[in-house]
RNA sequence: GCCUCGGUAGCUCAGCUGGUCCAGAGCGAUUGACUUGUAAUCAAUAGGUCGCGUGUUCGAAUCACGCUCGGGGCUCCA
């Protein structure tokens, strides 16, 4: 709704002629006058539509603060269709223009010029700094609240704790003796009581490790990459894509916004809990994806599927995801509103396979945040399902628990809430005692429907699949965010924190000790390979070290006089070294090669992403 | 959306009971000297309408109000 607003002395009209659109008054109707009132030119616009009583309401309170404000008791609610090109329907705008009249009539004296015509008007304006005033009111523009959004508040949780002899113990009974990260954990997700006045350490350090940063030209969780935190978010993002190339999965890429009035994908996002960006193209509303499902859907709707490809798996490294979170949940990389996410579906035949792919994501997820530096005690397990899955599925949940060997938060429902029957998630718990999660799979009992994705069986038969969902690291961005709380939590203990060895950005730097020594080393780097770079900057090898210790580089080799005379090199590695003790190690360039090709093996691999040598690079922060 | 803190040089910040120590420091950048042996070599140079606007005042980075951007918290959190 775009308002005009105008002060003025006297304002008075007269309706000519009837458009096509003119609603029906009586003549007493047609003309009026008004002294000392606040006339109000309003355009009624498209987007108002979606909910007249709030647009009523909104529309009635801005015009009655600026009539106190200007100490006017009368208001003129007059039709002005040009102060917008994106107007309602008629019918709408005439109830909004009656509603808001009747609103104010209750404390102002209120006249409405008639809709729809002709009108020959004089208006006096007053002309002192308030006499002239426009508002546009856009009711929840860009955000649209899910049904899901809505509903979730009234779905009713019980609480549990599943230890490894398969008790269901009420959370509020359980021992947390020895499980202090579980107990934070259930903490924060049942009590949500959380004091914390720190910015989180990752913060700090994405900055400093010229890694990620925030982006202010952008909107809030929109960040931007910096060459080294692209290389380390693109050896995670590789990592886990390999991974699930290994258990099957085909790689697929789908668009990243939708059409909001698509009749599936609309009833999806009723089911789905998550503000949405909007994008207004035309005459389409768009929205941006939170997850790669409807793409994947839509193409498993239109595929043939023999129970032969089955299960099927699909998989899309989705750069981005968005979210529209509330602006004050965004911290610096542990939540977002665009995303790297790791998109699986897997089509299976029945609930009995569905079953046995939860229990292998489950297992591969594990691995797969194992290979990124998280362990098991890293992270805490939730698994939630309905009272109906687990009565069924008892000893399969315990099975669960007995692969971690740890207890696990359970959470119930007695109804399904939303489009699954069963989910795991694996989170992580800060040192500020937060919780944020990581990888999920989900068993999906609603969507093969909804998006009506069939496969043929043996006696050549329709059947719809059961779906499953999976992540199997969570967000890229919040790995990184975990792997640096974790480097965090080290160098709170007294160590030294970095870096596995091939997700560091610099993996050998080669400190020359003068001039002379450069040749040395760049012959040395190409014998290396690896990520290695040469610090060639006019400075003390003392400022060199200290530089690379800030860098976070595993190794540092020194070369000097000495090492060209002996053909060895003065290498000090990190992961053995203390704060206050480097451990030195004199080695050839083989055992060094050797040692870097062990803990790189099988790992993704990107070249350098900066200059060689350290004289070249600029400096992004 | 609410609360709170903040915006001064590329970065981190000092100054902020209003007035030639107010326009500063360190880091970084540039130039020069030094050719260096394991956590900061020395010196010089360049860089800022102190977030924007309005007001108070003889005088505003400093006080007041409004706006804006950002951090953190709450709410929220698949």
């Amino acid at each position: 709704m775009q308002l005009l607003l105008i002060h003025s002395d006297f304002i008075e009209f007269e309706a000519k002629r009837p458009t096509k659109l003119a609603e029906e008054v009586e003549d007493s109707a047609k003309k009026g006058r008004l002294d000392e009132a606040l006339c109000a030119f309003i355009a009624v616009e498209k987007f108002d539509e979606d909910d007249t009583d709030a647009v009523i309401a909104e529309g009635a309170k801005q015009v009655a603060d600026v009539a106190n404000q200007v100490k006017a008791n009368r208001i003129m609610i007059y039709p002005y269709a040009h102060l917008s090109s994106s107007l309602s329907t008629p019918a709408t705008a005439v109830k909004i223009l009656k509603g808001m009249a009747d609103v104010l009539s209750e404390n102002y004296e209120v006249m409405r010029a008639p809709f729809g015509w002709y009108k020959a008007f004089t208006i006096s304006c007053k002309g002192h700094p308030l006499s002239e005033l426009s508002r546009s009111i856009r009711l929840g523009e860009g955000e649209v609240v899910s049904e899901a959004l809505k509903s979730e508040a009234k779905a009713v949780s019980y609480w549990r704790v599943l230890d490894l002899d398969g008790n269901l113990v009420d959370a509020d009974q359980f021992n947390f003796e020895g499980h202090t990260n579980l107990q934070k954990f259930a903490n924060y997700e049942i009590s949500k009581a959380r004091a914390v006045d720190k910015v989180p350490p990752h913060v700090e350090l994405m900055r400093r490790l010229e890694l990620v940063d925030y982006e202010p030209g952008s909107d809030s969780g929109n960040m931007r990459y910096y060459p080294k935190g692209r290389l380390v978010k693109s050896l995670l993002e590789n990592l886990v894509l390999e991974k699930a190339a290994d258990m099957g999965a085909m790689e697929v890429e789908t668009p990243i916004m939708y059409d909001m009035e698509h009749p599936t994908l609309k009833k999806y996002l009723d089911r789905f809990p998550a503000r949405q960006y909007q994008i207004d193209s035309d005459k389409r509303k768009l929205f941006l994806r939170f997850a790669a499902c409807f793409g994947q859907f839509l193409m498993g709707h239109d595929m043939s599927i023999s129970y032969k490809s089955l299960p099927l798996k699909m998989i899309e490294m989705t750069r981005y995801s968005f979210r529209r979170e509330q602006r004050g949940e965004l911290v610096g990389i542990r939540r977002l509103r665009a995303f790297t996410m790791p998109d699986m579906h897997t089509m299976t035949r029945d609930m009995y396979s569905a079953i046995e792919e939860f229990r292998k994501q489950y297992l591969a997820s594990i691995d797969v945040l194992r290979e990124a530096g998280l362990e098991v005690e890293d992270y805490e397990v939730a698994i939630r399902f309905t009272q109906d899955f687990y009565k069924e599925n008892q000893e399969f949940i315990a099975g669960l628990v007995d692969i971690i060997k740890k207890p696990v938060l359970i959470e119930m429902w007695d109804e399904r809430f939303f489009y699954f029957v069963l989910k795991f998630e694996f989170n992580f718990v800060d040192t500020m005692d937060k919780a944020s999660a990581l990888s999920t799979v989900q068993i999906d009992v609603e969507n093969a429907d909804r998006y009506d994705i069939n496969y043929i069986d043996e006696s050549g038969a329709r059947r719809r699949p059961i779906l499953l969902h999976c992540s199997p690291s969570g967000a890229i961005e919040r790995v990184m965010y975990a792997i640096l709380e974790k480097a965090a939590r080290l160098s709170l203990q007294g160590k030294l924190p970095m870096l596995e060895t091939w997700l560091s950005p610099t993996q050998v730097r080669i400190i020359p000790v003068a001039e002379r020594h450069q040749e040395r080393a760049l012959a040395l780097a190409g014998i290396l390979g690896f990520r290695t770079d040469i610090d060639d900057r006019d400075e003390t090898v003392g400022k060199k070290i200290r530089d690379a210790g800030r860098e976070w580089v595993p190794y540092v080799a020194v070369i000097g006089d000495e090492e060209l005379q002996s053909g060895q090199l003065a290498v000090t590695i990190r992961s053995e070294s203390t704060p206050k003790s480097p451990a030195k190690k004199s080695m050839t360039v083989d055992e060094l090669k050797e040692r870097l090709t062990g803990e790189t093996k099988g790992k993704p691999w990107r070249r350098l992403p900066l200059a060689m040598r350290l004289s070249e690079r600029p400096r992004f922060i």
